[in-house]
DNA sequence: AGTATATATTTAGGAAGCTAATCATAAAAG
DNA sequence: CTTTTATGATTAGCTTCCTAAATATATACT
């Protein structure tokens, strides 16, 4: 019988381990990896942003940003507009560091999709939106 | 920029939440609900191909499986055949759970998929396998 | 101003998954 | 036979995610 929500959490399953072992040898992970992403070539970001973004809850985010930051990847600190929130902002060596893992996530995504055309790629990627929506999603689009 | 990975990932944190809730007044996780599944109308099943069908590994079986036993839902006993493996068998108690938990996925199953005609549902179906498949699921046929 | 409420982040604690190491039994090799 | 190797399950410990409660600051209401 037809089990989505299995084949989903086996899906989210495999492909962290998979991705995982390739970010290794850069000892970050996905969440990380997404949290740097957002910061790419902008302006500082409040961490209220990045949790409508990334749809990360508070508490999660604290300890990624944490472990970004004892690496020297990102930098915070507190907003002049407000003091009780805290300025993310990606460092030159987080700069860098990006770049790669970006080839690496890309190669990791192709080889994943692997045997799906173009078409067949964006209306998989329709369709995963609409079952985030359905799921009650609440990331933001200004992302 | 489409980023597939960040897609699935979402998806599954807003699922296991979203069906965690609904199982919640039946105390039960999504892989235990899974594991129930797979023994429904089955003679006893060794964990060894439980771990295979459902793609568990054994350590994570094991923790679940304890829960499961200590609730009565299912008994472990030791395999005539190899003294070393373990027999799953489901319970009356948990076959009479199990006929729940399955209305409340299938019901859950559907409102994730709204807006999806069953032919979309179908292709769904098959691109996540194929995407599993591509990520090396390691999952027997015979299930 | 002074109190109450709301908001941004952090801390504390829990669930589910993993890997690696262990234990007991089976199977294979000498 | 006895020793080595392989296998089924368990235990111990880590990671990532969550929720709920705490902390500190801002805003709103008398």
């Amino acid at each position: 019988m037809s089990r989505p929500i299995l084949n989903i959490k086996r899906i989210y399953i495999l492909m962290r381990k998979a991705l995982d072992e390739r970010l290794d040898s850069h000892n970050i992970s996905t969440s990380q990896f997404e949290i740097l992403g957002y910061l790419y070539n902008a302006e500082p970001m409040e961490q209220l942003k990045l949790q409508h973004c990334t749809g990360i809850t508070p508490a999660t985010l604290t300890g990624l940003l944490d472990k970004l930051e004892k690496r020297g990847l990102i930098t915070r600190e507190q907003s002049p507009e407000d003091s009780r929130a805290k300025l993310v902002t990606l460092t030159p060596s987080g700069n860098e560091l990006l770049l790669e893992l970006i080839d690496v996530v890309h190669q990791f995504e192709n080889d994943m999709l692997a045997g799906f055309s173009s078409a067949e790629r964006a209306l998989l990627d329709d369709w995963l939106q609409r079952l985030a929506t359905n799921l009650g999603d609440t990331r933001y689009g200004d992302c």
